[in-house]
Order: structure tokens, then sequence, then C-alpha cells
DNA sequence: CTTTTATTAACACAGTGTGTTATTATAATT
DNA sequence: AATTATAATAACACACTGTGTTAATAAAAG
């Protein structure tokens, strides 16, 4: 009976807008109305498919994450499990300036949902990420036998998680100090230190 | 000529008033007009010590650092080096209810002047603290002899740095996972790996 | 007692998120 | 083809926000 529209395109053809103005000039300049105006609709209008900002928000950042991984997934990764494991890595980390923004409004998101109540629901889901893929990052370096007898892995898997997601905030804030050269360096040394000295070329 | 009042003890008071709403409900319920109430005033009032919010929430970041600061020199080190080194990075990272206040505004704040034009000006001064620091925990533990002599100085800095915030944000979001125990356990980890074997207890 | 000026209060303004209500448009039913 | 049900949209109202401006108050100095 009613007219049909698709309901998912509208909302990602939203969250692109949003994306246009966060990219400019910030999250907070995303307002419902602006985002609206750029989307080419009413504020009420958006309302219908977001009734909420923060649920917009979190549409716009499930959506850009699915992004990422879908870019992630079409790459093709290293031979080398290192190397490998090291470009994974990388991926979490702000070194182009796409990611810069996808990593700013991340932070923000995140830290928010320590106060929001809409995003405290998803801040586990939300925070979730490198920790687990800093754990399968550290488990397949186990199983492929290169870390050093003397780690404790469970620690490392903890250490690998902090250390990533405190390069990203650094590359984040303090660019002109951690530069993408220097965080790839980084990273590199850390998973050095976790090898034999015999695996490493 | 004028009624003379103490202008940076009326500040420090709305500082008190603001931290209290903050430790309650969060950074953004801390607006002018609620801080204003809290500190028995009007928003007119308050905007004659502080013009801009952005300016609040600065000085109240300068007064708890200075707080947090005298605290620490209040505070005496352990006489092993090592020892006194953990000391002081535990104090950067939100082991307590009230660290992790502080913790959580300063992320905030610091995100912020990614956008903000007012704390774009004190971003570096900001984001510069866990960077020095870092540095001058290696630099002790060079002087020292302790660590082990295979380490790259420079980058031992950039990763202590790195993974102290990175363990400070995730005591903040995962206090599950990074609970404080988890969190000096890493720190203590960490700092075991740079050092010589010989050196450990 | 008057003058001077720091301090305070009271607004106005544009912007925000969030609701409610009315209107429009369209697909299905009669 | 006319009617009807309802999704989609628009247009408000409301209580907030930060930021200004402008007038009133209070107290120290002449």
């Amino acid at each position: 009976m009613p007219r049909i529209v698709n309901h998912e395109k509208k909302r990602k053809s939203i969250a692109e807008a949003a994306w246009n103005i966060i990219k400019k000039e910030g999250t907070e300049k995303a307002s419902i109305r602006r985002v609206a105006i750029e989307a080419g609709m009413s504020a009420g209008a958006l309302r219908h498919y977001f009734s909420t900002k923060d649920e917009m928000l979190l549409f716009i950042m499930d959506y850009y994450l699915e992004e990422g991984k879908k870019r992630s997934q079409s790459k093709s990764w290293s031979e080398n499990p290192l190397q490998a494991v090291e470009e994974v890595l990388l991926e979490l980390v702000p070194i182009d300036e796409e990611k810069k923004i996808e990593t700013s409004v991340w932070w923000i998101l995140a830290l928010q949902s320590l106060t929001s109540d809409t995003l405290k629901e998803k801040k586990d889901e939300m925070t979730n990420g490198t920790y687990e893929l800093a754990n399968s990052m550290i488990e397949i370096l186990v199983l492929k036998g290169i870390l050093s007898d003397s780690i404790n892995v469970k620690l490392e898997k903890s250490r690998l998680a902090a250390l990533i997601d405190g390069l990203s905030i650094h590359a984040l804030l303090r660019p002109d100090v951690y530069s993408p050269e220097k965080v790839k360096e980084v990273i590199r040394y850390h998973l050095e230190t976790l090898c034999n000295e015999s695996q490493l070329n």
C-alpha cells in the first residue's frame, strides 16, 4: 500500500553525506540538520531513517568498517607471515588521510560511549576490534613457530593491542612525531623483538 | 576603584564545580549554565572568568594536571630504578576511579583538539606529556645501564609512549579486560623485555 | 558623596537533538 | 477508477547549547 523506497540504500546515502561533512569539518559539525541538507532532504525525513543521532553515527561507523573490511579482504597479503602480520596491523593505524578521518571519528565515538547511553551498549563491540585482531596475529605467529620461546603469549596479546591503539592515537594527535614511517618502524621493531633472532632476514 | 575579587581563586572554584559535574555525568553535561549553577553564580558571571567553554575546560585540565604533579612529587619513589620507572608510568594510567575520570576527560579534550580551533593551539602541549615522560624513563634506564644492549633507544621511546597511552585508553574503554592488575602486568612485562636478563631479580 | 570600573545579571541569537503532528505520495484493495 | 492504508516527508514546538551584548550592581578611590 505504501510507497516503497530502499531503506538501506537511503541510509547509506545519508551516511555518505554525513561522511563528507565529517571529512571536511569534523564530527560535531555533522548535525542532523546539516546532514539532511547535504543529503538533499529535510531533517524530519532523515529522522525517519535514523531516529537518533548516535544511531546515525553508529551506522556510519559500521558502514565504513565494512568498507574497510572489504578493502582488506581484496588485498593480497605477503607470503612471509611476519610481513603479513605487519601489513594487517598497519591497516589499523591512520597512515593515510582517509584512515585518519576514520580513526578520529572512531576514537571520538569510542570515548563518547563512556557517557552516552545509546553508545554504551555497543561499546564492547566497538572497542574489541583491535584486541581481537592483535590476538589473532600473535596466534598466527605462534602457530608458525616464529615467536621466541621466552615470550608470554597472553601478555603479548594485550601488549600488542595496546601498542597498536597507542600508535593509532599518537599518529592522529602528533603526526609530526608519529609519521607513517615512524609508526611502521615501531610496529616492525616490535614484531622483531618478539621473534627468534634466527627467523629474521 | 572597582570591587576586587581573587580572580584565580574563583576560577579554581569554578573548575571544581565543573569537575563535580564531569565526574558524575560526563564532559558534555558540563555546560556553562550547569557549571554556573553548580558554582553558585549566573552564566554571565562565569563568562566573566572564562570567556569561552574551551578556555574553561583547558583551565580545568591544567588545574588537575598541576594537582597530579603535586601528588606525584610528594610521592616517594623506589630506590630500584626499574621499579621507580614502573611506578612513574603507572601514574599515567587510569588505575583508580579518580584517574579514570581525569584520563577520560583528557582524551576527550585531546581528540576535540583535532577540530576545535581553541584547543588546536594547545594540542601539542597537551599531547606531549606521555611522550616526554616515556623519553625520560628510557633515558634513566639507559643511564643506569639497565637496558639490554640490543635495543634501539629512539624506537623504544616511541614504543613506550604509544604503549602507555594505548594501555591508558584500553583501561578506560575495557576495564573488564584491562584491569589495573593486567595493566601493571603488561607494563612490568614490557620493562622486563627491555632489560638485560642479568638485571632482573 | 561622587566617580570609576570590576563584577554580575538578564537578555537575544543562532544552533543543537529530540519529539509530535500534519501532509503528501504511492501501492494495494475494492 | 476510486478508495484506502500507510510509508515517506515536512513543518513545527521544546528545551537545551555556546556565544555575544547590554544594562544593572557593588565597592574602592577621589
